[in-house]
DNA sequence: CTCATACGGTTCGGTACCGAACGACCCGGG
DNA sequence: CCCGGGTCGTTCGGTACCGAACCGTATGAG
């Protein structure tokens, strides 16, 4: 391993900790891991969402139904990574601002269902693009073969953290 | 690109999106960075820290200070990756619970100086090992080389995103 | 039919999180 | 000496986030 690829908080660890019997490999894993993705949703939020006043989580709700379509609000949850309670939260936020709708199921009284109304269709249609070319910004210094090779670690890596799904 | 390796949630959004003129590649580096991350933190905090109930930041803050020694609020904030205004709840959070003491600057009379206390010292100690310990299981199904490519491709990605750090 | 059990969504309490605005403090120019 | 602009930490308002607890609805056992 390079030292000199390390950034300078890996390096800090190292000096510190260096002695002790740790996975360092496994550290800098799931360090980096979270500095790239709070980094990364930050930089959404600020350049993309922040206009239309939208949380990174209101963002994904809308995205998970315009490609699912309506959806029970538990199936809706896992598919955006969300508790329920959470869930209810984001939904009655975006119910409030009209781009989403809650429905009662005709089958089963326990379950609601969520859909896009017209104008929330219309914000992640003219959304989405914007918010995928800063996607295509933030990766760009990875060649397209390192693009799927990353994205095929993290899905592995996904896989065995969360078997069920 | 095998479609085979794909999640199932990958596949819909093909399905459904694949006619539009948009980065799939970017987008499943982006998503998968969040699916990765958001799941790796919640084990963490449901296996590792909920016996002590601390929550994901907390814990940074008490392993920044662990490496760093004592540092400036605005620093700290900095290397945990959160905005100042989050700093000063989560500090006063675990000032409260005894784990980190303030103090003024003597230089600079704007300036706060936060350090580990002695219980804080003694619960960092105790718990990054069991810490790192669920680090290394959650990165276990990659190999050696696997997890140095994936850090080094995360670091990469990192440094396009946050220029100045 | 009855009722124990399980499974929905929601409520509650506590923490995290950010941008904007604020007051305290620092420093350089008049 | 003072005052204006920059930099601290903090406060404020709004949203997100989770686990535990709650309540209404479904369902299977008897």
């Amino acid at each position: 391993m390079n030292d000199d690829e390390l950034l300078p908080a890996e390096r800090k660890v190292l000096e510190r900790l260096g002695h002790l019997p740790l996975d360092f490999r496994a550290m800098a894993v799931v360090s980096n891991l979270f500095r790239a993705s709070s980094a990364v949703r930050r930089k959404m939020e600020a350049e993309v969402l922040a206009t239309d006043r939208l949380s990174w989580t209101s963002f994904v709700v809308l995205w998970v139904l315009w490609v699912w379509g309506e959806m029970e609000s538990r199936d809706l949850a896992a598919a955006v990574g969300i508790s329920r309670p959470t869930s209810t939260g984001v939904v009655t936020t975006l119910e409030g601002r009209g781009l989403v709708r809650r429905g009662k199921s005709a089958e089963d009284g326990r379950m609601v269902r969520v859909s896009l109304t017209a104008p929330g269709r219309r914000k992640i249609e003219a959304l989405f693009p914007k918010f995928n070319a800063e996607e295509a910004e933030v990766t760009a210094h990875l060649s397209p073969a390192e693009q799927e090779v990353l994205a095929s670690l993290l899905r592995s890596m996904l896989r065995s953290v969360q078997p069920g799904d």
